[in-house]
DNA sequence: CCAAAAGTGTTTCACTTACACCCATGA
DNA sequence: TCATGGGTGTAAGTGAAACACTTTTGG
């Protein structure tokens, strides 16, 4: 099955933008880059797609490969092609986000054996190739798509406050939102449940949990409702 | 620059979802099969990217070259790449679609070398590989998209009626607007520049003609206003 | 004068916004 | 008892939705 492009073919990547939340900071988790170019260089996880692999299997073995995460939420973003953006040839890179809850995973990710590190979105170190235009699409994508689909809790432990919650969403919105009405809007939504549990070890009243329930969020959704904050 | 895939790498492709608009009718641009695999089929217009050029350039190039077109809305939509899309190989494509002002475009189109013609989006014929997904994709990007972002005028000519412009709208919503409201709602937001010219050749009151204001809508924009229908 | 589409205003209702205080808890 | 954040209601304003008739023009 030879072919006209055969020699000339372009290599093809995927590279991953992990978003993760911690204490009131939206975290990206990058790897230190041991081979050339851009050695010693911090990077998005990310690899070659095999040739027998889904783009998206592909996405998701260099996130277990590099950074020992799994059962993230993972949506693709962009395809980045520019032709001089590999010092070395031509590589076309599939890029990828996923959405982490960082409660259960930051450590993993810190200890893998390749040098891997959370930064905060707002102090990232200098970049290897494009990937500081990959990011910034990527936040571009959370910041739109978190209004009008409930990724906010893919970034939140399982049980969450409601405090949590809108620090989270001023966060990525990088905009203040109103206590009362935020609490109001997101109750009348009807997609949470109050679990009967609280916070714990706060050194004031505690604050009820609160989980997300999916199963109400896709029965809503055929029967036309979106969510919208 | 040996490397590890070097041997074994998928191929590369762009394919464009092409949409006009003809008399209250979502159009797409098709292209017959001259060669196997799927020879005599529709396909979506689309080839192979050449190793020195961007993503984007290939996509214009293609159309050029198998539909005539230039100067079109054109945008990234999605790469596709499961690994048996292709029946010869792995062939991973970078899908686009563009939107044209059929009005200028479509007699050229259609009279090409190669065979190609404009189908109602609701009456497609059997298409090549995984072309219908991609269409699919395509179109709910575009009823998405055309609701927050000032689309809909790339599928017009330069000047149109607002009943024109509300039929595109009703069409690719697939739901239909009140005629007062949508006019309200569009003037408002001071983006038409009236003309002093009517349709012509109409067996009624002819309507009033109007154009995007390209200008204002970038420096409103920029002053934070976003386009909602 | 008839057919066909252009063009136009008002009321209702729902939702968004703005805003401030009391409550529960742990230290 | 104090500091800290948790939790709540209401009024005003804005924008969306619903709705029907008159005007213009060509045939």
């Amino acid at each position: 099955m030879a072919h006209t492009y055969q020699y000339s073919r372009a290599a093809l990547t995927v590279d991953c933008v992990v978003f993760g939340f911690d204490e009131g900071d939206l975290k990206l988790l990058l790897i230190q880059r041991d081979i050339e170019p851009f050695e010693g260089r911090w990077a998005l996880p990310g690899g070659f797609v095999h040739v027998e692999e889904s783009l998206e299997d592909a996405a998701l073995r260099e996130l277990q490969e590099e950074t020992g995460l799994s059962k993230v939420y993972l949506e693709q973003l962009y395809t980045f092609g520019q032709p001089d953006r590999d010092p070395r040839e031509r590589v076309v890179t599939v890029a990828y986000y996923a959405l982490v809850k960082l409660s259960s995973h930051s450590v993993k990710a810190a200890t893998d054996a390749r040098n891997a590190a959370w930064f905060d979105v707002s102090d990232l170190p200098r970049l290897a190739f494009d990937h500081e235009n990959i990011i910034e699409a990527a936040l571009l994508r959370l910041k739109g798509k978190v209004r009008y689909e409930p990724l906010g809790f893919e970034l939140l432990p399982p049980k969450f406050t409601l405090t949590q919650l809108q620090h989270l969403y001023e966060t990525i919105l990088e905009a203040p939102l109103d206590k009362r009405n935020f609490r109001k809007k997101i109750l009348a939504m009807d997609l949470l449940l109050e679990t009967d549990e609280i916070e714990q070890d706060v050194a004031h009243r505690a604050a009820r949990l609160y989980r997300f329930d999916e199963g109400k969020y896709k029965q809503l959704k055929k029967k036309g409702f979106h969510f919208e904050l």
